[in-house]
DNA sequence: GAGACTAATGCAAATCATTCGTATGCGGAA
DNA sequence: TTCCGCATACGAATGATTTGCATTAGTCTC
């Protein structure tokens, strides 16, 4: 089949979003790609594509993520250094716990949680848009210890 | 009664947390203590102090501030602009929802959601240290729209 | 496919919250 | 009160993130 006949996916994924696809842009979402569960910081996804080939710079990389995030192609988290990390915002919406040894963080969902939540918001007077969950604590695997 | 037989209660508060009664310490503790519930950043209590009287560098106030928090007196939070605010430690533990539009706190205790995050973390091999929730939303109170 | 119009990019400089370095000074034990 | 060491003030340094501006690349029209 020919090359142009079909749309690559990272190139359709950006018209959906209504982003006009560009290099950088390509460049970034494919990155996020390649390990599509991990919290990227900016500097993560700057450096990989340095090593790489393209010649990117990391503001591009912020405004590129600011507008991924927008779209609704990528999430931002905070966790407690205050910094900001990316994720592709695919499957279902979840919650984080982050061990404070060795970084790793594992993700939860949790019906219960996310039920009590909405009958908060209810009795406080409040229309929930979004939430942040975050458990801090230690890992009790044996790969603990290693850092991030 | 004479003024050293008994011990202001700021004084007294640093002296049980183990920190040596100075003067910034105090001010700051004082400061603190005239909005027991607010959320304050090291400029608000920056610019609280300057207004009064005393002479206190920023960099004072965030080493106080991490002091405190080190201590337990204060508890450091992060919203979603990722930049600092600090607390009293006072009352039971609580979290919080916040107004997208106002920037209005209110803060919540939920026996059922805290239940949970124990058995979550317990299912994921996890020994809980600490969480953070935050809800995110719009307030429908008629004194909505003030900025904080 | 070429030209034109606009939005996107690279780079460097600017910002902003927060931290550090260092000389000086205050708090508290003897 | 006297002395020692931690605590403070100040400004300069840091590090993540943003912005200004000249240049380039996408996209749309013909």
């Amino acid at each position: 089949m020919s090359d142009s006949a079909e749309t690559a996916p990272p190139t359709r994924e950006l018209k959906t979003a209504g982003l006009k696809v560009t290099l950088p842009r390509l460049r970034v979402l494919s990155i996020l790609e390649t390990e599509p569960e991990r919290h990227w910081s900016a500097e993560d996804v700057y450096r990989a594509l340095s090593s790489s080939d393209a010649d990117i710079g990391l503001a591009t990389i912020y405004r590129v993520l600011t507008q991924f995030e927008a779209a609704g192609l990528v999430l931002r988290r905070r966790f407690d250094d205050g910094h900001a990390v990316f994720e592709l915002d695919r499957g279902p919406h979840h919650d984080h716990i982050v061990c404070m040894d060795c970084g790793y963080i594992a993700e939860f969902v949790d019906g219960t949680i996310e039920k009590r939540q909405r009958e908060i918001a209810k009795k406080l007077g409040f229309e929930i848009a979004d939430h942040s969950l975050v458990l801090y604590g230690s890992c009790t695997q044996k790969n603990c210890q290693r850092k991030p």
